[in-house]
DNA sequence: CAGTGGTCTAGACCACCAA
DNA sequence: TGGTGGTCTAGACCACTGT
């Protein structure tokens, strides 16, 4: 374990556990230095970690502070874990629609950056948190990377099966939101009603080393799309 | 200027100037710290803050890489400038509606964290991109911070004026989104049909030493609500 | 002015990738 | 195996905050 991952985590937890509020302050770099034994730099990359994450906030010349929102219920769109909260604390349940090789449209080739005549998994499911849909999704796999599927993977995690089941590494993704109007079929889907809003998210996920290997297109249930992002500028 | 800070203005305006692709290889470490005359720390730091931003990726033992997606017309809802953005690289114009000094609904008073009798400016405005309605926008902004704001203030940046003409440094932002259908009066405004889609963002800006300053809501136009995110998992 | 965070350095050592 | 990025250190010096 990394040194300054490790001090970030214990803070974090720290200030979960102690349920501190946002302002609270939190020892100066020196004791953080003493107290885990290491250099100011290592100290200094841990919080700067926490201050990307939005978990705190430095001043100079005053101190660390918590930084932390009050409202329950809404995902974060980013901060390391980004949409894998969705699938470890909140009760997912998916319905597989499709699972199948198949060659990429053109647009999913464009994406996944492989020729049209390549193999690549397609799935389409329903997923539900607490029994209500909560969104549409079709993803393409590139199969040179995602060399195998099944139903019983797709029921689960996927990316719990990429990264511990193939070993591969996520690197970073690129998502692309617009909202719009539930055509029927996705009404029909999803529950509601034809021309209902829809949040639609495009997203293409790529290994450490930059290959594409995951392009999804997900149509969420409105009702159930709270989001939030925290921004430093 | 910072060095770092330098070093990735450079280093991303020559990624702009030169039209590198996705996967373009940059300079190595060592010939970023020669061309600088900097320590490798503050070339790494300058890395950070790209990789961060989602303008490169790094590969350990490989090399550094652009990082560009393809598509054109979304804005960005993080990286630096975020909704400044839309300001600046846009033909954006605004109608005023309403502004005056007020007293905060209980809503406006627990985000600014500000007491029910103490004053606040609103603000109630449209917003126009290439003269169609972009969104509805509604702003209660700390008197106590903001000290002074008029009509011919609103009607530019209010950012470039808090920033410049009163000297305060903005620090971070909270942001909730979800999607929900248009009022009647949200529709008017907007010039859309009842029951349309909307995004809509509840934003908390504060200052670098944590004091919220602005709380907004705003009412986007489904038509032109193009986001792009980037994350780095 | 004392205390606190921010920048930068020079260098050691480690982990990973490609040839 | 050589080259590349990643972590970590000890310390100098700077910039900001609050008293």
């Amino acid at each position: 374990m990394l040194k300054y991952q490790h001090i970030a985590d214990a803070l974090e937890k720290y200030i979960e556990e102690h349920e501190l509020q946002q302002g609270d302050k939190l020892p100066v770099l020196q004791d953080l230095m003493n107290q885990f034994g290491v250099s100011k730099s290592t100290v200094t990359k841990a919080l700067e970690l926490l201050e990307t994450k939005g978990v705190i906030f430095q001043v100079r010349g005053s101190g660390i502070f918590v930084r932390r929102h009050k409202r329950k219920g809404y995902i974060s769109l980013l901060s390391t874990k980004g949409f894998k909260k969705i699938l470890e604390d909140f009760q997912i349940t998916s319905k597989v629609i499709e699972l199948d090789i198949r060659k990429p449209t053109t647009e999913a080739a464009l994406n996944l950056n492989v020729g049209l005549d390549e193999d690549v998994y397609y799935v389409k499911r329903i997923r539900y948190i607490h029994g209500q849909s909560l969104c549409l999704e079709e993803s393409y796999f590139n199969k040179s990377v995602i060399t195998y599927l099944n139903n019983e993977i797709i029921n689960e995690s996927i990316f719990h099966y990429i990264t511990e089941g193939l070993g591969l590494n996520v690197g970073f993704t690129d998502m692309f939101l617009h909202v719009d109007k539930l055509t029927e079929e996705e009404a029909d889907y999803l529950g509601l009603e034809k021309g209902d809003p829809k949040l639609y998210v495009e997203s293409i996920f790529h290994l450490t080393n930059g290959q594409p290997f995951d392009f999804s297109k997900v149509t969420y249930n409105y009702v159930q799309s709270q989001f939030f992002v925290q921004a430093v500028l």
